[in-house]
DNA sequence: GGCACACATCGACAAATGTCAATGGATGAG
DNA sequence: CTCATCCATTGACATTTGTCGATGTGTGCC
């Protein structure tokens, strides 16, 4: 339950014009409460260099995806490591995984990417 | 020190017509230590909502910036811990700290998120 | 000087996180 | 069926993180 309703869900520039000086103009809820934490939550699955690293990986691969098989050795960690981490990007919504025969492919999901960008985007485009 | 030369700082798809199928495509350093590092270290402090909730506040301020003062209440934490997350916000290089008079006004650093968009942002555009 | 206010820093603490070795569950080859 | 391979899960551990109360530092007002 909540006021989530006409919530914006990005952390661009809300009519800087209907923005008064010194003490109303960070009113609350600019993102709200729930939009805050969805965002955080993918923010955070990026806020390591192992997980940058294999999400970028995941992202050069091609559409067939990025086998777990092929990404362990250039990361440098454990097989267990690895897949927590992948685990995670998963869990965070920013990459699918398929189980095709023993192997398991990663892609990056689709448009999340682009939506976490265009929370970031300022008002400047 | 190192071979970060010509290491992109971006995750998007680089030439996917260079990759192969199966065991040459993500090869090592697609970002480079020192990028996802960096990159990490970004994301990392937009990954937890009080944070995310006050880069919101502060890009949604007028130019003159948005004062601490009237941060603390809206996110429903301590002084201190707000504070705290502020300078997390400063050291990640996402925002500025202006001292003016008794106030401490925060602005969202030039460029910066829109090169962390950049960096999410897919070939897709 | 003395005082109130805004904000940062310190110390403490529970909770979350990153990592590994060991183990378990599928899958395919023989 | 047996075995090797790929990958996930478990259990353990040190480190980091989020939070607060208490205290410190700087600023402006009287």
């Amino acid at each position: 339950m909540s006021q989530n309703g006409a919530m914006p869900s990005t952390l661009s520039v809300i009519e800087p014009s209907a923005l008064a000086a010194c003490c109303s103009p960070v009113t609350e809820g600019i993102v709200g409460d729930e939009a805050a934490t969805t965002l955080a939550r993918m923010f955070k699955a990026l806020g390591d260099p192992t997980r940058v690293k294999l999400l970028s990986m995941i992202a050069a691969a091609s559409d067939n995806g990025a086998c777990a098989c092929d990404m362990t050795e250039p990361v440098g960690l454990s097989q267990p490591t690895v897949s927590h981490h992948l685990k995670l990007l998963v869990d965070a919504g920013l990459v699918t995984r398929e189980q095709r025969g023993k192997w398991a492919y990663y892609r990056v999901a689709p448009d999340v990417l682009g939506s976490l960008a265009a929370a970031l985007r300022p008002a400047t485009g």
